[in-house]
DNA sequence: ACATATTTTTAGATAAGACTAAAAAATATA
DNA sequence: TATATTTTTTAGTCTTATCTAAAAATATGT
């Protein structure tokens, strides 16, 4: 009889890890314990002691003053609770009639949970997703993310269109407002007009034409046409 | 992610509340220290410093060498935590598809999710189930169980029979040893012949028969027909 | 280059929840 | 009733994860 040996950490141990996660895309320096105390919503002081306590443990690398990154197998680690949580998503707006606004903060929860077969079946069960409720990608059981092109609505031209995928800010407050003015993922957005003075927007989407400021096409992303 | 939910009570009080409640059951005293201990596989010193605690809260009653016993709110709690317990093992059992000896240590974590609307969809999702996977009733939301009658089959005399409606044991041991020998919930059961000198029955189920020791008998709840 | 500002680390404190060892109270037994 | 046993509580320690305040290192600006 064999049994894999599953690395067991705490709830705060992962989220620190999924923070460096996200905070390490894109960049090629190491993360600051201030980005990532920021990102916790704890103090620096706080980030300084965990970050020695992965470290010690080989899940990122660390030295002092450095900022900090993740190794192969903190990358490993950080990737299965991003893909619990955003399988969760997918659950709670599928199955449960969440809104796309409300399952962040139980899915922050749901992400913990600790059941290898837990996770399989949901991922089964839902019919092996690739993306969560705000179009982000649900990484595989390798951590491997299906890259989608994607472009942020600003970018695009007057008279140009696309495909609404997926946005950027995913706070209640945010999505809340898209659903009021009834943009949803999966409908067409087409430029009518571009204010160069402010980058607003006068847009057309179902039947409706109206304006979006700036900061909203920002935060939204588009796939060109 | 930066989100911070503060949770009325820590998993820690929940489950020593829960301790309680399945430890007060059919008994007129208080549930003593040692008892607790022994459920949570804790020492008895760790239960008298959460007892105080608890106590603190207004959630149990205690009084130094009495034991204790809920209140009326530390029973909602409590109940309210065995009903997230028990719609958890229902909805890993039929939907995704984990065996009755699984899903208890995974509903062990998943009870201790913070989201009223998460259990009411839940609840609503599995077409509001009466009882667990294993014949325990589902408190409903103000804690009222659906008594339901049953008796051990070991009370059942030559040639009466049963539905087989719940297990005392719900050890993941026994359970298995009930698949292996086709016992499931929902099965007829007859006495065939019962030993005097050791309680062994010999029963028929399905269209097979064989024999079983008191002490399976003492753990399998039927229903008398 | 050097003073200033910012970032990061250290030192020390706190709180929750567990433990061990020992004292105190309750219970059982002779 | 006196003694022995068991149960429960207390006292003190440990670990994890936080915090504040202060020191040290790094970054910035003139
Ligand atoms: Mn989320
Ligand atoms: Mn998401
Ligand atoms: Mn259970
Ligand atoms: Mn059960």
């Amino acid at each position: 009889m064999s049994s894999k040996y599953v690395p067991m950490f705490t709830s705060s141990e992962e989220n620190y890890l999924k923070a460096i996660y996200h905070l390490e895309i894109g960049v090629d320096k190491g993360v600051s314990t201030n980005a990532i105390a920021e990102k916790l919503v704890t103090k620096a002081s706080s980030v300084t002691d965990m970050v020695k306590k992965l470290s010690e443990k080989e899940l990122i690398i660390y030295k002092k003053y450095q900022g900090v990154t993740l190794t192969n197998f903190g990358k490993k680690i950080a990737s299965s609770i991003v893909r619990k949580h955003r399988l969760w998503e997918v659950f709670l707006v599928e199955k449960l009639n969440f809104s796309w606004d409300e399952v962040h903060d139980v899915a922050e929860q749901l992400e913990h949970i600790k059941s290898p077969k837990l996770i399989n079946q949901l991922d089964i069960f839902l019919g092996f997703p690739s993306q969560d409720p705000h179009g982000d990608p649900i990484p595989d059981k390798d951590g491997n993310l299906k890259v989608v092109e994607k472009s942020l609505l600003s970018t695009l031209l007057k008279n140009e269109s696309g495909i609404c995928v997926g946005v950027n800010d995913s706070s209640s407050e945010f999505l809340q407002f898209l659903d009021k003015k009834g943009i949803t993922l999966g409908k067409q957005i087409k430029v009518l007009e571009k204010e160069n003075f402010d980058g607003s927007l006068f847009i057309s989407i179902d039947q409706k034409k109206l304006s979006i400021s700036n900061k909203i096409a920002n935060n939204l992303y588009i796939q060109k046409q």
